[in-house]
DNA sequence: CTGTTAGCGCATTCAG
DNA sequence: CTGAATGCGCTAACAG
């Protein structure tokens, strides 16, 4: 059998009959070392399989190469996109990531970025909803000196770079959309009252609204069953939420869904109620997921640039922690877009 | 401001007026050390508040608590919801998860897994399609005593531990399915013929159909359009797919779709034609995601356990770290379950 | 062009 | 019960 431990640069330095210095030459590329020298070292690190050990770079140059990642649930397609895009930026520049999905646990949350630390990642993405404690965690790092980027969040914490979506302003949009059609019972589904204030998409729903001289009301608005808390809302909160407006005695005749996947549950509620879309009831999601091209009928969504927020995230960190940029914090705020298709307008009167 | 860079245990020894030495006794709560000196120290941890350097911790004792997660793409439902389970189970035994997606390329397969080997993980999870370079990488891992387990891929690779579902039986009994309601003419959407032959599930679909005396028509094989790899089939290729089948002159009458995004996509495109599901063609999925569910007509499907396959090979894989197990390696295989619903049975002739 | 020395932060070993 | 010495693997900073 091969050697059961990892060859060092003292053992190349001996096969080569080189001190372990020159191999550490011939490795980065730095310093002289004659060509013939070079080969002997290179033969012997093939020959053994060498590869330099990051923790020792790392404990001896006092950084890394690593980059913490926080999701806050990776089913939710935004997180997978979110990942992904990270990643790429990430490996081309030859950095590697480190990642946690929270769950909505708040002691995840703190496991993860205690692992980030103790590992001393290079910087970190956060993407999850804010709470207390890790916003407290953020801020110490922070102090440390470590960059921080913080993707489709609050404005809350000023000390770190921040990349978003216009949500307010996607939602607003999605809102006037449905009141120029002239609905004016226009319900939410995706989050109890209590929580939907911090998004920023329920309050452009809201302004839109006010802005039209129409009411929120209370009664429709629909957040998960359990209410569990902030978290991602699924196909099945939609599908109850639609349930529930469907049993008001007055009901709505639009619903603005949090996310594409809540207005899909609720599409399914009311056509097995017999209800058609969008003669009866209209919705609209958010998000623009593929699928939502894919509907009976296709789902009216706003779309956000997830993988333009990743890579700029991502590129914004690199630039950080190379100390390329530096002082004032920034942020970048992508637009949102309003797709229109069926589920809003039937096809006769669709524009295009 | 506070320090810029990161308090050692000779700080805190410092403040705390002892040795370096006992300082790591406190923390790792190793050896003996007197009530009132451990105050003194953990006042001066948590003043400092100090973390371990994890990368020093790993150097000194020749281990780390990181696993590495390598997954084909992270868009995939599949891969999204068997990270989440890993990282569970990592974190409840106190690991932490280095990510890696290759998204079909060689390259970032090898960087992915170089980057691995370089911080010296403790062990990888690979969920990857096999690949010539991929597999080698790996077998030198193995020799180097990594532990390695992987998750739904073929017996190729023997020298590691093995989780999968039986996708071949899931597919045959889904294929069975249909064939017992009458149809002779079924076709496969979700990859070419070259790239299928290595899927499972493609196999279970053509032995179900040899076993009943039927054909496996190459024109009835519907891959996606460009036929880059073996990638993850998606709703646009269900879509495409479906297209190029419904314009045969010899049409199939039902459809067993690689996964159930491209199950959607063929239901998509077969409702754009005017056609009636169940009623002029029949589609069955693979994977039961939670939308489909919910489609319309909902979808019938074969479900396998992805959670279960996620925590099993993290624990498997935990074992190995920890040497709990050694010697033999093992597999394990998951029942797939065939979920019958609207998609080819009209609701009254419906079972249940 | 190449080698020597020293130290990154921690924990194992052995002495007090 | 506590401390001192030593080295994990690597690379700056100096010699030669």
């Amino acid at each position: 059998m091969a050697k059961q431990t990892h060859p060092t640069l003292l053992d190349i330095a001996k096969i080569a009959k080189v001190a372990p210095m020159t191999v550490s030459r011939v490795i980065n590329e730095s310093g002289y070392v004659s060509a013939e020298v070079r080969q002997r070292v290179r033969r012997a690190i093939d020959k053994l399989e060498y590869h330099p050990n990051a923790l020792a770079r790392s404990l001896k140059s006092q950084r890394t190469h690593v980059v913490g990642i926080l999701l806050p649930d990776i089913k939710n397609p935004f997180s997978g996109e979110l990942a992904g895009s990270i990643q790429q930026v990430l490996l081309e520049r030859g950095y590697s990531a480190f990642l946690c999905t929270t769950e909505q646990s708040v002691q995840r949350e703190q496991a993860g970025l205690s692992a980030f630390f103790d590992h001393r990642v290079a910087g970190i993405v956060v993407a999850t909803l804010e709470t207390k404690a890790g916003d407290e965690a953020l801020e110490r790092f922070t102090r440390r000196g470590m960059p921080i980027v913080s993707v489709g969040r609050e404005p809350g914490l000023a000390v770190v770079d921040r990349v978003t979506a216009n949500h307010w302003r996607g939602a607003f949009d999605a809102v006037e959309h449905l009141i120029s059609l002239g609905h004016k019972r226009i319900a939410y589904i995706g989050a109890s009252a209590l929580h939907a204030r911090r998004l920023r998409r329920f309050q452009g729903f809201c302004d839109a609204l006010h802005e039209h001289g129409l009411d929120v009301r209370d009664e429709w608005i629909a957040g998960p069953a359990g209410d569990s808390g902030p978290g991602y809302s699924t196909l099945a909160d939609g599908y109850a939420g639609m349930q529930r407006l469907l049993d008001l005695s007055r009901r709505p005749t639009a619903i603005f869904a949090r996310n594409d996947f809540t207005a899909m549950g609720a599409l399914s509620a009311a056509r097995d109620r017999g209800l058609d879309i969008p003669g009866d009831i209209a919705i609209v999601g958010f998000d623009n997921v593929p699928l939502s091209a894919f509907t009976s009928p296709p789902l009216t969504t706003v779309e956000q640039p997830t993988a333009e927020q990743g890579r700029r995230a991502a590129q914004m960190l690199l630039e950080r922690i190379e100390g390329e940029v530096e002082g004032e914090h920034r942020e970048v705020s992508f637009d949102c877009r309003l797709i229109v298709r069926a589920s809003t307008q039937t096809p006769a009167e669709q524009p295009e």
